[in-house]
DNA sequence: TTGAAAGCGCTAACAA
DNA sequence: TTGTTAGCGCTTTCAA
């Protein structure tokens, strides 16, 4: 579980307040048989096929009609059914999107914009949270097809072999999202975390740092950061530096970086310069360094990514990495709307969204 | 937009691939009609309604039929159509759930456990942002009822008239969450952020402080932060103390608040405390007086909001207020699932999960 | 442009 | 325990 409370080192605790109430219901109600679209029909006085067409092509109906189908809609406070709808055209307007958990900042910016652009086009967004579980994101699969989903986004490219083979067997659009430059089902939309890391060894070679270090959540957790880690080590390495890597154990990714970092220089001091796996790392890193007042980046260099809010307002501002995690959604609706749009839509798409270094003082 | 890119004051920036490629798709459309439940009963050498009563409730079929219909299920890989089932039997196994924006952390963080325990139970989460506008809220109450979904979560209690008449309309259960203390529609699982407001003006009364600051972002659009300071300057007044308040303009609560922050202290310097709306205003206020030289808590004090995995670990620790923000998702999910499972269920439940006070040394 | 009729794939009485 | 029979509320031919 993510639940933060046990890692807090509070020095004082006060509950306040924590009652639990069953008050009378303030809700009356008010009873409500369902309006269908015959109550409509009949009230507007014309056939429920009139009424169907007139809400999916309003100017297919005559003006007189129409007025009168709208009064009646507004009237009688009529809303769709959108399952009998579905059912009888055999299709939803439903994305069905898998990330690992929405409470990772990365993602809910995504979802964030990948909801709003799909919402104006008419599609609702069904999502589930994979936690990186390979058998739970079949599960997911398997429940969002049954619903007929429109289309599809998956996180990475790394799938059960049965999910796999249910995706290949469907023809719904399919994004995969958040990653770049591995072999795809359908379509992408993402960047190359491996040319990441090779971008801030680039940099750090340039500023001339030789002995460094990576340290980052989990691989197993987060597979990305250890493609960042392998573009990193490969371009240090090419450039004659040496890399020392360090995983995190726990969830909270601030709070043990920095003392992974004080047991790290202990054993290696001549290291100067640490590539964290995302800002939060760095942003505890920074901390420890403020503790025992290392001068960055004169004792240590440090380098993040994401570039999270705060980052450009640390002391000092840190280099960072900016993923597109807002047009990463924008672009996934893009392409799914594309493929739904026309079906002359060119075939697969994959569209690499890139990075870019910001360069700050902490290097 | 919320878009950062605008905001970084980057002092260099390298693009680093950005390229589209539209290959030939990789999919073969292994063309695939839909297997339905008729196509399993005549494998199986049953009839549908004998498949459909193994599916829901296995035990009520014979072992030997049932393993037959499961051999078949598998052997067509057998989805059922979610839609038609909805449609029969008039009710559906989708929750709509909205929230002003799925990227804050808050909220995410509830939709995180609320997206798993809901999960387990079998149902799926609709997801929508309101973008804290009512007239979006009420289009997506209005498309989510049409899914006629076996229950809605919305976040506080301010809603559009229409909304309102909606909701009581129907018959849906509904949680009002992330407020507690006004009246309800229905069910609530929430906090008081006046209460939490006072619990910071005993505490900082307590230390002595006499002379603080309310540093928020806009209350337009944060209306809970709003409360959390109208909480915070009633419980100040009352201990004879004094509150000045600043609300932020921007969208990046950390960037601006040290700049506020400056402003405020030329201005009334024997300001000695500063409550910050949430932690990342909080840490703009800490790196802002880092940067300036003055000592936390002794030139000035800061406490925050959230207990975000940071908090823990800045220099000094900050002192800072703990929402349920995992609790309120398992909570929304355990109201909703009482009202589902059975109906003699008691009538609205309001449950305050209250918050804690997590003293550190910035205070 | 409008309406009648036939399903979409399932569930839920009910009868066997 | 199993099968038969009607729908659920729409969309979609097709004829008028």
């Amino acid at each position: 579980m993510t639940h933060p409370s046990g890692t807090a080192s509070q020095l004082g605790i006060i509950a306040c307040r924590g009652s639990r109430t069953a008050l009378a219901t303030p809700r009356q109600r008010r009873g409500s048989q369902r309006v269908t679209m015959g109550d409509v029909a009949r009230i507007a006085g014309v056939s429920p096929s009139t009424v169907s067409l007139y809400l999916r092509r309003p100017d297919e109906v005559s003006e007189q009609r129409g007025q009168r189908i709208q009064a009646a809609v507004e009237r009688l406070g009529y809303l769709p059914n959108t399952m009998a709808g579905g059912l009888a055209s055999s299709r939803s307007r439903i994305i069905g999107v898998l990330v690992p958990t929405i409470s990772n900042s990365f993602f809910a910016a995504t979802l964030d914009t990948l909801e709003k652009r799909l919402r104006e086009a008419g599609y609702q967004l069904l999502i589930g949270n994979t936690e990186f579980d390979e058998a739970r994101e079949e599960e997911l699969v398997r429940s969002m097809m049954s619903w007929s989903p429109a289309g599809l986004v998956m996180t990475g490219f790394r799938h059960g072999r049965r999910t796999v083979s249910m995706l290949l067997d469907s023809d719904i659009p399919l994004v995969e999202m958040w990653d770049y430059g591995q072999p795809a089902l359908d379509m992408v939309a993402g960047f190359s975390h491996y040319a990441t890391g090779q971008l801030i060894a680039r940099h750090l070679l340039e500023r001339g740092y030789r002995d460094t270090a990576f340290i980052s959540p989990s691989f197993s957790r987060d597979v990305r950061a250890g493609e960042r880690y392998r573009g990193f080590q490969e371009g240090m390495e090419q450039g004659g530096a040496r890399v020392t890597m360090r995983e995190l154990g726990g969830a909270t990714d601030t709070a043990e970086a920095g003392a992974l970092l004080s047991e790290l220089m202990a054993e290696r001091p001549s290291i100067s310069a640490v590539f964290c796996a995302n800002d939060m790392v760095a942003l505890g890193v920074m901390f420890e360094c403020q503790r025992r007042g290392w001068e960055i980046p004169g004792r240590l260099a440090v380098a993040g990514f994401g570039n999270l809010e705060f980052t450009p307002n640390t002391v000092p501002p840190l280099t960072t990495v900016e993923p597109p995690k807002y047009e990463i959604g924008r672009q996934v609706a893009e392409l799914l709307l594309a493929r739904l749009g026309k079906s002359d839509a060119p075939g697969a798409r994959q569209v690499d969204l890139g990075v870019r270094l910001i360069t700050r003082e902490s290097t």
